[in-house]
DNA sequence: TGTAATTTTTAAGCGAACTTAAAAATTTTT
DNA sequence: AAAAATTTTTAAGTTCGCTTAAAAATTACA
C-alpha cells in the first residue's frame, strides 16, 4: 500500500476523533468544521478515501472508517501522542505549545522512528493531557474515567485527562495551578450554575465552572 | 512571508548543496538529477522561486540563491543535521537510517522547536556524519575543518574541535595532553585497524584509535 | 566557422486538493 | 403534506508541482 499524504491522513484522523462521540457515523460539515475546508472539497475527498478503501462513505448520509482506515488513524494518534510526551517531557514544552506542532510531526513516515520513539520514552500509556497512547500493535488502555461535572460528591479522584487543546483552556489549568494526577475532591455542587466546589491534593480550594468540570477527566481513586 | 512548502525548500536545500563546489551557481539539469525531477519541472520552479525572490535565476546559464534563500537553506541545514544527530545519539540509530528520516524532520516548521532540540543535544557543533551544524545564527564552524580520520598524512593540522563530551573522552584527552589548537601531523595510518600515528606540536608522538580519530576535528594550515 | 550534439526552455496537459456557485437531497417547520 | 430551510453534492474553475514533446539556445567538434 503506497503511502498516504498528510492531508489524507488528517482526514481519517478527524473522522476517528468526530466520529467517537457518535457510533462512528460522520457527517460531511463536521468534517469541513475542523479542517477549515468547504464542504464540496470534503465531498470531493471523502470519495477518493473510499476508493482506497479507507472509508465507507454513503452520500448525504456521512462517512466512517474501514478496519483500515482505523488502523491507520490510531496510527498517527499514536504518533500524535508519542511525539506531544516527547515535546512535553524531553524538550520541556509548555502544554500550550505541543500540540500544534506534534501535528506536523504526526505525519513523519517511519515505523522504526515510532518504535524508537517509544522505547526512548519508555513506552508511556498516557500522553502529557492524560489521552491514552495506543502500543505498537494499536491498543489502547482506557482507565475508569468521567468527566468531572458527572463525578460524585466527596469522593477522591485524579485529573487523568483534559479534553479541550485550546491555548486559553491549557493556560487557565496553568494559572489555577491545576495537574495530570492531582488528587480532587468535590466538597460542592452549586444547582443554580452548576458551579463545583473542589479541593486540589487535600489543599487549595476552589470553584470550578460548568464548563470547566466538562473538559477535565478524573479516575475514581 | 509565508512559509515555503517541503518541495520548494528542498529545491534551496540541493542548490546551497550543489553550489558549494562550484562557484555558487548550479545548472538545472544537476538539480533535476538531485531532485529526480525532469528539467522542465525545474525550470518552471526556479521560475517560481525567482519570483519570491529566493533564487537568482538566468535563464540558459544557472541559479543561485539570494542572501534570504541562503538564510533559509542554511536553516535547513541546521534542522537536517540538528536531527540526524538527535537520531543517532539518542534513539541510537544506526548511520545508514538516519538521513532518509531527518530529510522528512527537516521540514517541521517551528523556531523553537528546532532551538529547544540544539539545547536538548547540549549544542552540537558536528553532526554524526562529521558536518558542522550551523548556529542559531546561521553561523557554521569552518567547512575545512575534517575528522581526523579523513585528514591527510604529511599534511599539518590543529585541533578544532571535539564532538564527544563524555567525561571518558575528555579524561582520554587530558592523559595524551591533547588540547584545543595543538598542532598535529600525521605520520602513519595502518591500513588494518585504521589506528593513526601522529605528533603533536611537532614533540609528542602516539597512536591514536578509529574511535577517538573520529572525534577530533582538525583544521589544515 | 558551420553543423551536430547537448542542454534548457516553452507549450500543453495531468492529478491532487482546494474554491465558489448552482442543483439536488434531506430535514424542519407550519 | 407542502413549503421553507438546511445540508450535501455536482459542476466548473484555480493553483501547485509534476509530466512529455517540441522548439530554442548553448556548447562541442570537425
Amino acid at each position: 500500500m503506497t503511502t498516504l499524504s498528510a492531508i489524507e491522513e488528517n482526514y481519517l484522523k478527524y473522522i476517528l476523533q468526530l466520529g467517537e462521540m457518535q457510533n462512528g457515523n460522520v457527517k460531511t460539515n463536521d468534517l469541513a468544521y475542523k479542517l477549515e475546508h468547504s464542504a464540496a472539497s470534503v465531498t470531493d475527498m471523502l470519495k477518493r478515501l473510499a476508493d482506497k478503501n479507507l472509508v465507507v462513505y454513503k452520500k448525504y448520509y456521512g462517512v466512517s472508517l474501514t478496519k483500515s482506515g482505523l488502523k491507520i488513524a490510531v496510527k498517527i494518534l499514536r504518533k500524535h501522542r508519542l511525539w506531544e510526551t516527547f515535546l512535553a517531557k524531553k524538550l520541556k514544552f509548555t502544554w500550550d505549545k505541543i500540540h500544534v506542532i506534534a501535528e506536523q510531526l504526526e505525519h513523519v513516515q517511519s515505523d522504526e522512528l515510532i518504535d524508537k520513539m517509544d522505547e526512548f520514552l519508555g513506552f508511556p500509556k498516557f500522553d502529557p493531557h492524560g489521552d491514552p497512547i495506543p502500543d505498537k500493535h494499536g491498543n489502547i488502555s482506557l482507565p475508569n474515567v468521567v468527566s468531572l461535572a458527572d463525578a460524585k460528591m466527596k469522593k477522591q479522584y485524579t485529573l487523568q485527562n483534559v479534553n479541550d487543546d485550546s491555548a486559553a483552556f491549557l493556560k487557565y489549568l496553568n494559572k489555577i495551578q491545576l495537574q495530570l494526577n492531582d488528587k480532587i475532591k468535590i466538597i460542592d455542587k452549586e444547582e443554580f450554575d452548576e458551579t463545583i466546589q473542589i479541593t486540589i491534593n487535600d489543599k487549595k480550594q476552589l470553584t470550578i465552572s460548568k464548563d470547566a468540570a466538562k473538559n477535565l477527566f478524573v479516575k475514581s481513586i
